[in-house]
DNA sequence: TAGATTGTTAATCGATTAACAATC
DNA sequence: TAGATTGTTAATCGATTAACAATC
């Protein structure tokens, strides 16, 4: 499968989906482009080449279903599988990310929670135990794992990605202030420190 | 001031700031476009080009020296001068933007930190208290705030928001599943859902 | 049917890459 | 000086917007 759609397309479906999912909540049952590029602030013409990449999703005359759209790009985007996932590191952002109820309803499942502070290791969150990152081998052995989050310092998170590889887990969601680069795994590094420095040159524009 | 740089520009010079900082800790003095885009596997062209955006850093035949560079792009990033922030919403996600000491190195300190959780308001973290939100009025009358990290429910995020305008407030980063769009006000808004999204995505993709 | 709105092609705009003269 | 590498212009590539025929 796979046409190449480009990254910038890839990177407006979870806001799609967002904003529809808010449609449904106010009990929208329809929309056309025009009507949802004035909410989004975006333009209905790329609205509308956006769609297209995945198939004729709406109708002449009439737009979009709510739902149904809503539905296939939860396809395209994989939500409707489990996705088995476990955070290694449980300091605060850890503990964020296997708290977040909204994940678990997309389908991210937190099966494990690893840590290499003797002192957290056996206490739980959200009755899930936290193991030490000792265990993480014999862990990925007899558990089947897609996902692993890395919520501590880049140092650590390097060492633990060899531990990941060859292990079945497919991508790494990684918080670590470090560029992962994975052969054969799917890596989404996300640098808040980058966003604040952003945020941080457009004050100074605005001034 | 402000030519127009593109957005895709500014985007990447934190990551520029991240390389660089490590080449300083490698103990590299200086380094060509070439050899950093290998390291961060982008084109020598497209160094070349996004430097010269702010100005001529480097030198023909030697590249450029890896310190003044940081520095440079540290100036651009507004990240010389303090940043006074707040926090509001003191969850798992809250605790952890206030204890990352790397923000405060960069100059985003935490002055306050509010919730509205009677539970947790006169509880302290790293030493600073926590207020409850109806303070918050009163305390940007009283305290210099630049930018305020919205980590609570998006419900809760934009009733906060009318608290903010109006009140020296220059930019919120905000962790709320909306998109805040503020008048007068720099927003930056992190989809940590929209992040794992995209990553299913590409799970799905390399199958 | 007439009106609305899509799907899609064509035109424009912007960003990336290539090339090379300038120069350290 | 010769070699290296920048700054910058020109060429290419990709993404966004505009336009409109197709069609519900």
């Amino acid at each position: 499968m796979a046409k190449d759609i480009s990254k910038a397309v890839i990177r407006r479906l979870p806001r799609y989906f967002r904003y529809l999912g808010e449609l449904m909540e106010e009990g929208v049952e329809r929309i056309s482009s025009k009507d949802l590029s004035e909410r989004m602030h975006v333009t209905a013409s790329q609205i509308r080449q956006d769609l297209n990449n995945f198939g004729g999703f709406g109708q002449q005359g009439y737009g979009y279903n709510v739902e149904f759209l809503y539905e296939e790009i939860g396809k395209i985007l994989g939500l409707t599988r489990r996705h088995p996932m476990i955070v290694i590191g449980t300091g605060h952002l850890g503990q964020a990310i296997a708290n977040y109820v909204k994940f678990e309803k997309l389908g991210f499942l937190i099966i494990g929670l690893f840590d290499v502070d003797p002192e957290v290791v056996g206490s739980k969150v959200r009755g899930i135990p936290v193991l030490p990152v000792t265990d993480l081998q014999t862990f990925l052995e007899t558990h089947e794992v897609e996902i692993a989050a890395l919520t501590m310092p880049k140092d650590a998170a390097e060492s633990v990605v060899s531990t990941l590889t060859g292990n079945g887990i497919r991508a790494i969601w990684n918080f670590a202030h470090v560029d992962l680069d994975v052969d054969d795994m799917v890596v989404e590094n996300v640098h808040l420190s980058d966003s604040l420095m952003e945020l941080s040159y457009r004050i100074l524009q605005s001034e």
